[in-house]
Parts: C-alpha cells; sequence; structure tokens
DNA sequence: TGGTGTGAAGTGGTTCACAGCA
DNA sequence: TGCTGTGAACCACTTCACACCA
C-alpha cells in the first residue's frame, strides 16, 4: 500500500511465479472495475478505459495480462465477462477462502462490521480475543472465541488466512501460533515486523505509517 | 500496503526528489524503531541491528540514510537520539500537521479510536460527516462536524492533510471539496481510484484488495 | 577489528515502438 | 482503422564489493 505493499518483503513466496507481485496486485484493481462495468451492462471493454478506471497505463494493463494468456480481440477489446472470469480464476478469489479474525479491539470490530470484505467475497468465520470480557459475545454476527481455542479452530476447518489486529506487543506471538496452526497468509494491522518461514506470507498494513509517509509529502 | 505502496501512483510530487518514495517509507519505519530503541535505554545501535529490527538488509539502511547525509561512526554505529531527531527533520514529523477525518462510519470511527496515530505524533482535529445523526456528536473527545462546515474548517485552520473513509460513491466529489480547501495530502479508505491534481498526493488503503491480494498466495 | 559510506553491478518492473489481426 | 500483444529499451531500486576509518 498499501504498498506498505512494501513494509512487508513479501519472502519470496513458493509460486512458481515469474509474474510481479504488483501485476497480481493489480488484477484485484481490475477485476473490481470489471464488475462495475457489468453491473452497468457493458460487456466489451477497451484496455484503455479499463485501465483509466483502475488508474493505470493501458500498456501496463495488456501487459499484465499477457502473463496469464490472449484475452482480447484486436480492434475491438476485451469481453467483460470473460475476462472477469479468467481472473477470478487466477486470484483464487471464487474458490473462497475461510478467514478468521484476530483481536477484537477498537480496529479488530471495525474489520469486522466493515463490509467490503464481504463484497469482495471473503467472510469472516470468528474472531479470537485474549479479553475475557469480549469473548463469547457476538459481533455482526460473528462469534468471538476465547485465543486459546485459535489453534484447535484453525486446524479442524482448515482456516489458510487469518486478519492480525492485536497490540504490537503480542503480534509476533499470536503469529507463530497461526503459522504453527498451518495459516498461510497474514493481514496484519500490528505495527511490528512479523518474522515468518518462507512459505508464509505476510501483508502488513501499518496505518500510522501510512500517515507518516504522506506527511513527507505535504510539509512546504 | 501496505504495498499498496503502489495502488496510488504518487503523481510525481513537487518535491526536489532524487531520493526513492520506498526510502521515505522506511524511515518511518527506521523511525518507530528507534524509538523503541530509546526507551530502552539504548544510545547507540549498528545498521545491522536496526536494519533487522525493520525487517530490512544492512545495506538498505546504510543506503537509505546517504540520501540525507552521514550519521553514523565507523566501527561503532549511530547514535539513536541523534539519527531519531535528524529522520524527524526529514520527515516533518516533528512540525506536528493538523488532521482531519472525512467519514465517521463504522470505519471512521475505528480510525478515530485507533491511538496509533496519536502515538505516532498526529492528532484528529475534527471530523466531517454527511449522516445528520452523528453530526454534533464527539467521538472518544473528537468532534463531528456537518460535511457542509467541511471546507470552511480547512481553509480556516490551514488544514493539509485528511483521512477519507467515505463510501466509494461519494468519494471522488468529497475528495475535490478537500482539494479545492487546500488539502495536499489524503490518505484514502474507500476502495476508489481518486482522481486529483499532480500538485496534491493520495495514499490509498483498500483493505478487501490487501485480503484478496493475500489470497493469490495461500491457494494450493 | 567492526563497523559505516558508496560507486558499480544486478534485478524487477514499466514504458515504448511497432508488428499483427479483426 | 483501431486496438491488442510483445520484444526491447528504459528506469528505479536493491544488492554487492570494497574503500575507509574509529
Amino acid at each position: 500500500m498499501a504498498e506498505l505493499c512494501e513494509i512487508s518483503p513479501v519472502s519470496k513466496a513458493k509460486k512458481t511465479t515469474q509474474i510481479p507481485r504488483k501485476t497480481i496486485y493489480r488484477l484485484s484493481i481490475y477485476q473490481r472495475c470489471l464488475q462495475r462495468l457489468k453491473e452497468n451492462g457493458m460487456d466489451t471493454v477497451s484496455s484503455g478505459a479499463l485501465s483509466k478506471a483502475a488508474g493505470v497505463k493501458p500498456t501496463q494493463l495488456r501487459k499484465d495480462l499477457t502473463y496469464f494468456g490472449q484475452f482480447g480481440t484486436r480492434g475491438l477489446g476485451y469481453n467483460v465477462e470473460a475476462l472477469s472470469e479468467t481472473i477470478s480464476g487466477v486470484l483464487g478469489s471464487n474458490a473462497l477462502q475461510p478467514v478468521i479474525l484476530v483481536g477484537a479491539g477498537n480496529l479488530g470490530s471495525a474489520l469486522l462490521r466493515y463490509n467490503g470484505f464481504r463484497k469482495e467475497g471473503f467472510e469472516i468465520k470468528a474472531a479470537f480475543d485474549a479479553d475475557a470480557q469480549r469473548i463469547g459475545t457476538t459481533k455482526v454476527g460473528v462469534p468471538v472465541h476465547a485465543a486459546s481455542d485459535m489453534v484447535a479452530f484453525v486446524k479442524k476447518n482448515k482456516v489458510r488466512m487469518a486478519i492480525l489486529a492485536v497490540p504490537a506487543e503480542s503480534a509476533q506471538e499470536v503469529c507463530n501460533q497461526l503459522v504453527e496452526a498451518g495459516v498461510q497468509g497474514i493481514l496484519n494491522f500490528s505495527p511490528t515486523v512479523l518474522n515468518v518461514p518462507s512459505n508464509v506470507i505476510v501483508n502488513s498494513v501499518d496505518l500510522a505509517l501510512e500517515l507518516e509517509h504522506l506527511s513527507f509529502f505535504v510539509q512546504g
């Protein structure tokens, strides 16, 4: 994000990837734009139009797509429906992954209520927290369990992705448990660098850092 | 994240910048690590130790610092206090910028409660919302004003940075108003590409996108 | 010896220029 | 003619190799 996209060094995923990480990133953006076009009843779109909606250059879009094949018709453009299907396939977002949330504090609770995840096809199965006051409650239909039940839940439900929104102090410890239990992807909101084995990928979003980053460009 | 780092094309800021954008980004990380070292009473640190804490390679850290001068002592390392001061100066985070929040919904409210901003030295001066039910209330000590008062407030208080957490549909419109009023940096949480003049910088954090990005690496 | 500072080489990603096809 | 597909040139950033010095 952001780069922060780059705050996580992304420890060389095992994926057979000649494909740039940033391309993958942009695929999600394209997908969202295509969705909107579909809703508006468009059935074809040119690289120029789609790239503009996505905020990139046309050549970039075309180059991105060539990593996966040829989908356009010269002189015409891309079939919206077909392209959207293809991207879904590549991203694996048609095979819906279960996700858990760890840390049901301020930020965690907001993430539960945030319906952007659901809109993109993700569903948070359960939340976990160490605070006894929160355990046993339900937030927006999602049950909050004790942190001690987390590992068992992950193993039982074969959860592969987790959202981490715990204080910086406990982030690494919780992270270790998640990895141990079999989680392969972590979306980390704690302001810390997480150490993970190379087969696990961490995507960090550090809110304060993003704001600080801005302030550099604004002074003066 | 971040990477998203790259979702905002960062439209070539006017800044006299030979300095890589990613370097600026990492300065914030170094700063946070230095803070922690200071609290622990360390007064010098080597590039090896600091870079490890920040999750980067030692050469990277040293290279980053050379963009601004020479701060280390060969054979010894860096003075924690002095380096921290220097980075603060570069980032402009010692000249505290006022910030406003637009959109006091789920995510917006959580951001108000999130004390990571304050910890890094930012203070949200006021919040704005279009929903009459929210206007006039106070969240965590921050007053929620009517959206219609936003432009005047920005002008009067010379606000240069804003956090945008409104629905995608209204994001561009609100963005335009902010720019019109003089805001130069926007931290955008709305899932949309914002069009801004080249003297304004947008840093987008798209939560759903970050999660989708992860899912690509996790399948299988 | 144990560290920093830095030109030079390497890498990854973007953009260009243009060939090729409906 | 209009728009896609793509090798080649380009650019930005990272990493290396090593000079230098407390």
